[in-house]
DNA sequence: CCTCTATGTTGACGTTCATCAAATCAGGTG
DNA sequence: CACCTGATTTGATGAACGTCAACATAGAGG
């Protein structure tokens, strides 16, 4: 269970650069567009999204899947919601003796704020 | 062609409160994700996000439909997503003559920066 | 090895979505 | 009025998505 997913990461690139300018800067290409909007959609879902807020609002910036039991989806959803965000570049997740946890990929925050103009 | 629309404004709220506390602040509640989510939603299609990053980095802040046409899918299409965006929160629309033109909702840009974190 | 618990994967099903062509609506102009 | 151009709506179609039950995998501990 490494972090290394099919899909390239979106904000936490290689080098420094980070996926887009903001959006407000200039039209974005269709290149652009697509890299960023994987990541607007990976969070454009209800479960997905509370499953990102509870990782990311958590102690210490992981939590366990054994902490997510209430967000109203069977276990099997759950897991398929993680894998998406993870193939999205949002989430890492990493495998300690019997739970999984997971917490926001470096520099996720920044870069998505920054598609939006702040700062 | 008004600006009212089905779905209620998602950040631009009545009063001045914004629809919901930064993703790290605490684990969003099912109606916060509800109403987030259908943001990210939008934002979430290629098209989308060109066709809002077009009308977001237009001079004085809006764009006629008509200098919209080379974002790689039919006229209709292209309403049909604009149509979306409105429905969304995220873009006004005006008729002026015989051009639609739209802007950016107030505040949208601002409301779904906090939501990430960077103020 | 076997068993138990914690996660992830597979396959199927119903829903939503993006797209286009065709039809329709709205405003301007002759 | 008729006609033209810009924009939206309608209807249809194929693809993507969210969900669950069932099955599979991984580690811990007898």
């Amino acid at each position: 269970m490494s972090n290394v997913e099919s899909l390239p990461l979106a904000v936490t690139g290689a080098g420094a650069a980070p996926c887009c300018p903001p959006l407000t800067e200039r039209p974005y290409s269709a290149e652009e567009a697509e890299t960023a909007a994987r990541m607007f959609k990976a969070l454009g879902d209800p479960v997905r999204l509370r499953l990102f807020s509870l990782v990311a609002s958590h102690e210490r910036g992981e939590a366990c899947v054994c902490d997510i039991s209430d967000v109203g989806v069977s276990q099997p959803t759950v897991s398929h919601h993680l894998k998406k965000l993870r193939e999205a570049g949002l989430l890492t997740s990493e495998r300690r003796g019997t739970w999984v946890y997971y917490r926001v990929a470096p520099s996720v925050l920044t870069g998505m704020g920054r598609l939006l103009g702040s700062r």
